[in-house]
DNA sequence: GCCGACGGCTAATGCGCTTTAGTATGACCC
DNA sequence: GGGTCATACTAAAGCGCATTAGCCGTCGGC
């Protein structure tokens, strides 16, 4: 038989043990005006007694909203296989987000039009205060939509929606990371090695830090005089990192140095490398856009542009939590992401 | 100036626009009977018309349950490196939870201290109506906060609680892998190739499907006859499933073959392996346990436990479904893991 | 032709909280 | 001593929904 849980106390119960009204109960508790220092002081004592917490649907009900952001990922389950990025974000997320007492509710759905279903059915379900939205797109119809519905959102990894600036009445702050910049010091770091012939393997094109990773390395390749550098997409998965690999390496003049936009398609090209027998990094140089363990964990141990995660997380937190107070919309640029020189970058050739 | 959001429409403007009273509205939207079948279509219709969804915090407020079923997981932040099970495992989840309704809670904590106070606030605050537990573990104070709390929850991963059988008055399933069969066929696997001297780099000592892989290593190694194998204990990072790896190689008889707990440690094993100049796998077998993208990505290819994390989630999620509706408590095994034979195991000396 | 049953609907209550309006008490001032 | 005014509190309404009780008309049975 199934034992009946134990009832949760309401603040019927403590008024009725405080000797007082309800409504003097919540006063005392949400630190409104109204009631007596000692009243006060009783009354939280009372509560904390009874061990009594807010009912989330109570507070939401009247008004309060719902304590909970949410968060949907769109990606095809097959493009999930050795992601680790995204879990490292989220916990970082959480550090905020659970110090202001926040809930996430999280989501993970085939394509963007199921998220913007989600969204839609969050905000009318009232599950929701704000969202965080992440890989943003070209010609992403999110801005738009979460605009429209008056929910506050913080964009992570876009300054702005594929060149057009966000309505800017909304409630949407932006954060993303200086892909330009970082790309930049990449093309530097293998220019420097003596690198004339290097190949972006890219992720999703229609992402708008592809584009704009895209673009930087096309703008320093011409600033630098490399008329040889040039970015061919891919879904992120090792598969086809894997044959962007072997195809690009069967060409005529094949590059000598690769750069992958994460790090499962750099491991899938090391691994491609050693299958073709050329050796890395003397053969070929690697360079791993987001250094996770792995980078750290194959042989040769890959370059690699490492940023932290989690503080990025919390950096999106933080700027949500900013605007559910009712502060302005910001559009901030995080820190740089750092070259992390290991073994899989060489001069050409060594 | 900040965009007032659009109002959501209630029961209230459906009943006006219909020309019936709400309690109609209610009963025609719920399948409940005490309306007639034209009045039900024509407020499903008008229903529809205004793009109503009701209320999550009404519907909560008023004993429904809060559609939510909460995730959280107690990992600290090091550990989350190179972590990709999870993350597969959420999206089965997902699959059958958004089927039905139900939203998903999750939060990531540092240990499991704090995991239950999650789960006590989430109690209190009346934010889900059941939960999912994973990494169970020996002595686990979880099952019994639950149990107490009349919480419905699935623990994912172990068919009790260290032995103990779990309090049968609760709403507590459990799901579990095969871990002592699959331990059985990599043992099978290894030493019909002709490996004696076997050792399993395995997980946290505390997690519950650690221990029943070691001892069905131990049982499976006594059935056989081999004396030579053993097990040692890490955190499942990178750095500590490397460092096991160089202290197990440079013992005085060091094993032939080596099995990982987790795909991150197997790769860093094999980059172990190639800093000391030990061929894999002519000179060192190795097997995952879970197989990932990254066991594919490697060269050589690493001989893995693959299972269907997916699925998994999925059968989870339908258990708790299943218990929410009302349903008994279950404990039920999944499929046992196949061992996926690759590149990284062979006749040791070959 | 009367009674009871039943189908189809409305009114009213409650869930736990916030908030507004209102009441009692006492201090303070001319 | 009557007025104003703050202080400390209570009463009541409302958030959006589910649910219970109750109401009215109709139909079937005797």
């Amino acid at each position: 038989m199934r034992r009946t849980p134990a009832r949760r106390p309401t603040i019927k119960d403590i008024a009725r043990r405080a000797g007082v009204s309800e409504s003097a109960v919540s006063f005392a508790l949400n630190g409104r005006p109204g009631v007596s220092e000692a009243t006060r002081t009783r009354v939280r004592r009372v509560a904390e007694q009874l061990g009594w917490q807010p009912s989330a649907a109570a507070r939401a009900l009247s008004g309060e909203g719902a304590a909970t952001v949410g968060l949907v990922l769109a990606r095809p389950a097959r493009t999930l296989g050795g992601e680790s990025f995204f879990l490292r974000l989220v916990s970082g997320v959480q550090e905020v987000l659970s110090a202001h007492g926040l809930g996430l509710l999280f989501q993970v759905v085939e394509d963007i039009g199921a998220e913007c279903a989600v969204h839609r059915r969050w905000w009318a379900e009232h599950r929701v205060d704000g969202v965080l939205v992440v890989d943003p797109r070209a010609a992403d119809p999110r801005p738009a939509l979460l605009d429209e519905l008056g929910l506050p959102a913080v964009i992570i990894g876009a300054p702005d929606d594929a060149g057009r600036p966000l309505p800017d009445h909304g409630a949407i702050s932006t954060l993303w990371a200086d892909d330009t910049g970082a790309m930049a010091s990449v093309v530097g770091h293998l220019h420097a090695l003596g690198h004339r012939r290097i190949t972006h393997i890219a992720g999703l094109p229609e992402l708008a830090h592809t584009r704009r990773r895209m673009a930087g390395l096309r703008a320093e390749a011409e600033r630098r005089g490399l008329p040889e550098v040039r970015s061919v997409t891919t879904d992120y998965s090792d598969t086809e990192g894997a044959e962007a690999t072997r195809r690009v390496l069967a060409a005529p003049r094949p590059p000598t140095a690769l750069v992958y936009d994460n790090d499962v398609m750099a491991v899938a090209g090391l691994a491609v490398a050693a299958e073709r027998g050329v050796p890395v990094p003397g053969g070929l140089s690697i360079v791993a856009w987001d250094d996770s363990v792995l980078c750290r964990s194959t042989h040769p141990a890959l370059t690699a542009l490492a940023r932290d995660t989690a503080a990025f997380g919390r950096h999106a937190a933080e700027e949500l939590v900013a605007l559910l107070a009712g502060g302005p919309a910001r559009r901030v640029e995080d820190v740089t992401p750092q070259l992390v020189v290991r073994d899989s970058t060489a001069p050409p050739g060594s």
